[in-house]
Parts: structure tokens; C-alpha cells; sequence
DNA sequence: CATATTGCGTGCGTCGCGCACGCTAGACTT
DNA sequence: AAGTCTAGCGTGCGCGACGCACGCAATATG
């Protein structure tokens, strides 16, 4: 049985995952980085970022894309010189994603822009308060009903 | 200058951003009411559910999409008998988009089953936090980087 | 050694989107 | 009152991203 709790935080995140206010974070956050950085490559400098030099298949699966779009993905970060392939030198036949030192410093800016950003928008805020509001939302989304 | 509080934050919403998730998130909650409802046409009904009936040009307005793209999944709706378009009586040229009964029905199906299932995931909370944790959550989203 | 499987890239069809155009109806100027 | 401009809606068009299925190379398996 739902009450207001509920339906006050469904209504938040309703909002939050508004086409407009999707598009216009990512705006803001590739903004300057060049043409190749945008809503669609993200995701994949973001998690090589989080796990390492991986393959094309196991980065597809933790995005939640087919690996296809990781390869049409990673091929236009290789032409703008964020991302490099590498042979495997386990097994020839697979390739290592890999983000280059650009890619890197790329995904760092986008990082250090959008944490800067969320911190303004809590400056008003207890300090206290900001904090444990920071540990709850990352309990909520990890252990919360939408992470399986 | 960006403490970690920032950076904790920006991982849960990026996790909460995440590809994958969203479609997850949209898939359990119009399971099972028709073709007609998915991720796509939701926002339309969703923002005609908030605001009552309403004009093609200002619906687009607000979910921030175009004319075009309201115009046809209100088709879509109208199609499947979730949507009526009545002419404005005070504007003979404007077509007023409004829920049906079962539109309603949809929707709000729809707004308790996501309200039931985060509260299931704050079952374990203790009640006072979960309370104050939906208000700042609010909060943060209405007030935050990301509404402007 | 032969066959099945894995990993990658690419062609194809589909779908949603924004843009621009046409059409109708109201608003405004003279 | 008539002509012109503007607002509102729907539709055709091209673009881009996606998933699927196929082909090719390399590895695993019997």
C-alpha cells in the first residue's frame, strides 16, 4: 500500500528522467570536449573508465546495449583519438578497449564538471544534511528496487 | 571545488541514468497494459494526467519533444482508445488532447505500482528517514542543477 | 583433424526524432 | 470589410541510433 512517500519520490524521479533533462545534462557536460563526446558515447568512456581495458562484448553488456553499438561507438572515439583498440594478447581474435590518455582526461573533466555542478546546487544546504543525503541516494539506487 | 559528497551523488545518478535501467524501469511498469503504453508514448499521458487537457504545442512544450512527435503518439493513444481529441471550443483550429477513462486508468495503474515498488525497497528504512530522505529528494530535483 | 563455439565488424530493416511544408482558422491592420 | 500576418495542427522527408543476422577469423572441443 503506497503512501505520500512514495508517490513523492516517484514524482522526483519522474522528473529526473525527463527526456530534456537528460539531453541537457549531457549537454553540459561534454560541452567544449569535441564532436565525438556526446550522449551516445558516453557510456562507453564512462564504464571503460570504471573497469579498464575490457572487450567489446563484456562493455556492451554492462551498458545495456548490443555490441554492435559498442563497435559504431568505439570506432568514432578511435577516429577522434579518445579510445584505442588493442589485440588481445590472450586470444587474437578479441580486441581491447581501451581509453588513451585524451579519453581519460576527457571523462575526468566531465567527472570533476558534474560533481562540481550537483555541489553548488547543495551549497545552501547543512553540510550534515548534505552528506547523508548523498549516502542515502546511493543506497537507494544500489539496493533499491532497479539495479536488478 | 568538488568534495566527494559531489562525486557520490554523480555515480548514483549515473547509475540511476543508465540505459538499461530506464527501459527496465518503463518495462515493469506498463507491463500489461497493451502495446499502446511503453516508454515512448508514457510521457504524453503522464504529462496530460498532471496538467488535464491540453494542447499538442503546449504538451510538447513541457515534455520537451516536438510538435511532430506529440502529434503521433497521440495517434498512437487515440488508436488504442486511451486518448480523445476534442476540439477547443474557444479555438476552432486547436484540437484539445485529453485522457480517456481508461487512459486515466492506465496512468494511474501505472503511478502506483512505481510508488508500491520503491516502497517495498524502503521497507527496511527507518520511517523517519525514508520520509525525510523523499523530501530532500524533491528537493534536490526541483531545486537542483538540473530544472532550469 | 573436423566441427562447434566465441569474438568482432558490417549490411539491413525499423523506429523515433526534428525540420519544413501545406492547410485551416483566428488576429490584426488599414 | 477585405487583405495580410500569425498561430495551430498534421504529414513527408532525411538522419541517426538501434537490434538482428550474417560472414570471417581464431579458439575450443571431440
Amino acid at each position: 500500500m503506497p503512501t505520500d512517500v512514495g508517490h513523492e519520490i516517484a514524482d522526483a524521479l519522474g522528473t529526473l528522467l525527463k527526456r530534456g533533462t537528460r539531453e541537457q545534462i549531457y549537454r553540459r557536460l561534454t560541452e567544449g570536449l569535441g564532436e565525438a563526446v556526446d550522449e551516445v558515447t558516453y557510456p562507453v568512456l564512462s564504464g571503460l573508465a570504471r573497469t579498464g581495458p575490457r572487450s567489446a562484448a563484456g562493455l556492451a553488456d554492462e551498458i545495456g546495449l548490443d555490441r554492435s553499438g559498442v563497435t559504431r561507438r568505439a570506432t568514432r572515439l578511435e577516429e577522434a583519438g579518445l579510445l584505442r583498440r588493442e589485440p588481445d594478447p590472450a586470444d587474437r581474435r578479441a580486441t581491447l578497449l581501451a581509453l588513451t590518455d585524451a579519453g581519460r582526461a576527457a571523462i575526468e573533466t566531465t567527472r570533476q564538471r558534474l560533481a562540481a555542478h550537483i555541489e553548488d546546487s547543495l551549497a545552501s544546504w547543512p553540510p550534515g544534511e548534505a552528506r547523508t543525503f548523498a549516502r542515502q541516494l546511493h543506497r537507494f539506487v544500489d539496493h533499491g528496487p532497479f539495479t536488478a
